[in-house]
RNA sequence: GGCCUCAUCGUCUAACGGUUAGGACAACGGGUUCUCAAUCCGUCAAUCGGGGUCCGAUUCCCCGUGAGGUCACCA
């Protein structure tokens, strides 16, 4: 490899552990990744738990656990509540050279104090560039001397927030819209404290369908949400990486060195992007389609009801229902689904069902059903115990099912396998029963028939 | 309301100022099918409005309109 110009890219992920990593703080941070990554750069997580209040460890670890998950590796993480001295030497100096002070207030609201450390806004013009949005202008004097700390030991936002890139030395900035206000009064203090600007990069904002700030409302916003859900970390980089940015060709499933290469901040929409679950969900099928056998057994056994789990059979089962299960869900909390529908049971045990609904809708006498299954029950003892899967079951069926009408026939032998009204075909279903249970349903079939007689 | 930002199919988006405005998701229709699912094929569908600049604007400029963000002793 050779030595990237660009190396010393230094950027930082900032949640601060007040709630559980959402998702368009995941999309932030897959895009900081993403820049790191390309130019060979260092990618800092910074817990920003300067509120005390809310910030709490049970958030921060599922943040790391989270980032984890999604595979964005930092290389650097700290906590700006183990750094509050650094904070503590700044505010002294800024108090010293007067671009700080220490401000008698009238308490407003429950919490305030009577004493805190506001900044002396110099009330200019800022411009800045930004690498998305483009040049910014602000006129700061509507901003008046804001508050940067309540005291010397409790720093807030801003002013741990532009120490701290500094100290860091964070090349570029890249955060969401909703910071854009914030800009200018950081720049103003970072001048104070004589820190270089980085690069701004503001990516769009993640909306709910109403175009508004995806919100709690909204339903799932957090990552582990939708981890409990079923999604692959896959699914939802992709999903998450296409909201706001494309690859500039038709290619939709990329790989994680494929957006690595491939990303490019200049090409990130400006506008905000619609969360659309429907695309999620179609990239979390391709996604779950791609999964290793191993991979997708041991999800479905983590998904899988303990009702059916707890059945005798169910490891020799499981195996072969695989790629019923695999064609079926787009996630895999929709395993729950299945089994809620009955789509899962009748595999392990001997279905119940009413007798008339083995008959087929065109179908007037149920003795017909009844003689087509015993025709059905002629044909398939006539496969060997070992040949017994769909492609011969299909075959030996097949003519028969033709000639008295394919609804008529393979309608009451599906029924009699499943036991619902939709299911996988009747020759998938015998082969995934085995002969012996496929032999045994359909004599049951028979028998309910001959008792309304 | 002040300040800031944004504007192509319903949604995500593509298009050196010159394309029949392309792709994907969804929807719809069809093939395959006893049912469902899957899959394949196809159809519908967009440049917010008005002015400029230019031989020629989705693209550049201005004005509207609309939408959003933000206005904390949160981050």
């Amino acid at each position: 490899m050779t030595k990237n110009l660009k190396n010393n890219v230094v950027v930082r992920f900032a949640p601060s552990p007040t709630g559980y990593l959402h998702i368009g703080g995941a999309r932030t941070a897959l895009f900081t990744y993403l820049f790191a990554r390309q130019n060979g750069g260092k990618f800092i997580l910074r817990i920003e738990d300067t509120d005390r209040e809310r910030s709490t460890k049970e958030y921060e670890k599922s943040i790391l656990e989270t980032m984890k998950w999604l595979e964005l590796d930092y290389d650097e993480i700290y906590r700006q509540s183990e750094r509050i001295e650094i904070y503590k030497k700044y505010l002294k100096k800024m108090i010293g050279d007067g671009s700080a002070y220490v401000s008698k207030e009238k308490p407003e609201k429950r919490g305030d104090r009577d004493e805190v450390i506001r900044f002396k806004n110099p009330n200019k013009k800022i411009i800045f560039n930004d690498l998305i949005v483009g040049d910014v202008e602000v006129n700061t004097t509507d901003l008046g001397d804001f508050v940067i700390a309540k005291d010397m030991e409790t720093p807030i936002f801003h002013l741990t927030n532009v120490i701290d890139d500094y100290e860091m030395g964070i090349t570029h900035i890249i955060r969401g819209q909703d910071h854009i206000p914030n800009t200018p009064r950081q720049i103003l203090i970072q001048e104070a404290i004589g820190a270089q600007r980085p690069v701004y990069a503001h990516i769009p904002l993640i909306l709910s369908p109403d175009k508004s700030k995806l919100s709690k409302r909204d339903g799932a916003v957090n990552v582990v949400e939708y981890k409990n859900l079923g999604y692959l970390p896959e699914a939802i980089i992709n999903f998450l990486a296409f909201l706001g940015w494309n690859p500039g060709d038709d290619r939709e499933i990329l790989t994680r060195e494929e957006f690595i290469k491939g990303f490019n901040m200049k090409k990130i929409q400006k506008g905000g992007a619609v969360f659309n679950i429907e695309k999620l969900n179609w990239f979390n099928k391709k996604y779950i389609q791609m999964l290793s056998d191993k991979k997708f057994m041991e999800l479905v056994n983590k998904f899988m009801p303990s009702e059916i789990k707890n059945f005798p059979n169910y490891d020799k089962k499981v195996e072969k229902i695989i790629p019923v299960i695999k064609e079926r869900i787009e996630k895999f909390g929709d395993i729950k689904d299945m089994h809620k529908r009955g789509e899962l049971k009748y595999f392990f045990e001997q279905p119940e069902y009413e007798t008339k609904s083995l008959m087929w809708k065109d179908e007037k006498n149920i003795q017909n059903t009844k003689k087509y299954l015993e025709e059905i029950l002629n044909l398939l003892e006539k496969i060997q115990d070992n040949n017994f899967n769909s492609v011969l079951i299909k075959d030996a069926v097949w003519n028969f099912a033709t000639e008295k009408g394919r609804g008529n026939v393979l309608w009451p032998m599906r029924y009699a396998l499943s036991g619902i009204d939709k299911s996988p075909d009747p020759f998938i279903l015998a082969s995934l029963l085995g002969k012996k249970e496929t032999i045994s349903r359909i004599e049951t079939a028979v028998k309910k028939i001959n008792s309304i007689k």
